[in-house]
DNA sequence: TCCTCGTAATTTACGAATTAATATTGACAC
DNA sequence: GTGTCAATATTAATTCGTAAATTACGAGGA
């Protein structure tokens, strides 16, 4: 199973029955609207009414249903659905049914964020922002296999948020992450000889440099070149 | 009390407990890495463990709060707050400590967000989405009061990110609107006067006429605009 | 010094009772 | 005869007190 759970921590029992039951409303099992019968899934699942309770709870508190007393629990709409949460992010793309366009989405929400968080970064980075760079730098020169590769990889990206001092930047780290990941599962596949350390360390120069307007410039050319393999391996 | 409450919906006895605790952690009066005495907290409220249970079961989703077997109930550190849940935004802003730095931040999200999505409306927009903007853009011109002028303002930011067509950035109009609402309080006090409509036409006109440069680029106007404001408050 | 087992402390789960909101039905007025 | 308002019955969420499961820590032995 799932051992290093980094997103909102549900351990027990009850845990698995927020896994299954966002399942089911992510993927349309139970739709928009309709109404969870609480009696019924305690049955199905042989658990009592306080570990299903507890699960919805942890539903609504990321906007997938409500609980009104007398008229029952429903699936809410999908406008009102937290996307955003790292666990609703992680549950989308765990699942079988992969979500394209979300996918899409995903990178287009990156293309506009990293530029900028690259931009403030060589605004405001501190030196330990700058160390933690170095540091997914030489991870990323010095990786023997892809795990190692796509490990450094997301550490760079991380540290690039947080080098922008900005705590809500920072926190889209997950959206990027997931959309990283994607692409590096793709394209490392087709062109593993590819080399992603010449256009990371342009970034990272720019930013030791404090030079906005460059720092910038070597992001976008790295999403686009990013983009590009996508769109070479997807024609594929 | 809050009657409208758009964001996940906690209701009953509980709801307010999560409220409490919500309050106490991000205010710091429990800090991180406190252990939370469940026992002790069940007399304080004079609730049964069930109702704390439960709240506390909303703060593990949104990232605040962790419960291990035999060792306690901690507060997370900050890093693994969820702090783009619309929850999370409205409890920082709601209480008294409003907090400048995240205030800052917000804005600057606006500023790398909005423009962007600016583009994108001018691009994608359908037709319903530019008359979900020309309604806004109408309320906005015959409104009357403070209250009128900043629900339309709040609906014109909104049908922009809805018109990008990208679920993600819609999300993100709970920042996008804490934002504004904050740049609303301040400014209409001291610049009543001061018209918001031609500034949010041009931006209109540009999405109307599927130009995306000139969109970003009136988006970016406006928001400067906004700044400058801000900043010429922010001074007296 | 390291491994194993027992104990204590705390979360987790259960079933019953309570509370609250809605729909239905009846009566009264128009 | 019809429409509206109020009281009541019904139904599902909410809350409670208690029992069970889990696991970290410490003691004892190899």
């Amino acid at each position: 199973m799932r051992e290093s759970s980094v997103a909102g921590i549900q351990r027990g029992l009850h845990g698995q029955i927020v896994e299954v039951m966002a399942q089911r409303i992510l993927s349309g099992t139970i739709p928009e609207g309709a109404t969870i019968n609480v009696p019924d899934l305690q049955a199905d699942l042989g658990v009592s009414l306080t570990a299903v309770r507890e699960a919805l709870k942890v539903l609504t508190a990321k906007g997938l249903v409500d609980a009104r007393q007398k008229r029952g629990t429903f699936v809410r709409p999908r406008t009102d659905w937290n996307l955003l949460d790292p666990d609703m992010i992680r549950w989308h793309f765990s699942d079988s049914d992969v979500r394209p366009e979300l996918l899409e989405e995903l990178h287009e929400v990156r293309g506009i964020v990293e530029p900028a968080a690259a931009r403030l970064a060589a605004v405001r980075a501190q030196d330990s922002h700058l160390e933690a760079l170095d540091i997914a730098m030489a991870a990323m020169e010095s990786a023997t296999d892809d795990l190692a590769a796509v490990a450094a990889d997301l550490a760079f990206h991380r540290a690039l948020l947080a080098a922008t001092g900005n705590e809500l930047l920072t926190k889209m780290e997950v959206i990027m992450e997931t959309g990283l990941a994607d692409r590096d599962r793709l394209v490392h596949k087709v062109k593993p000889s590819d080399d992603p350390v010449p256009s990371h360390r342009r970034v990272l120069e720019a930013i030791r440099a404090h030079d906005p307007v460059a720092a910038e410039q070597a992001m976008k050319e790295l999403l686009a070149k990013a983009a590009e393999d996508l769109h070479e391996v997807r024609g594929a």
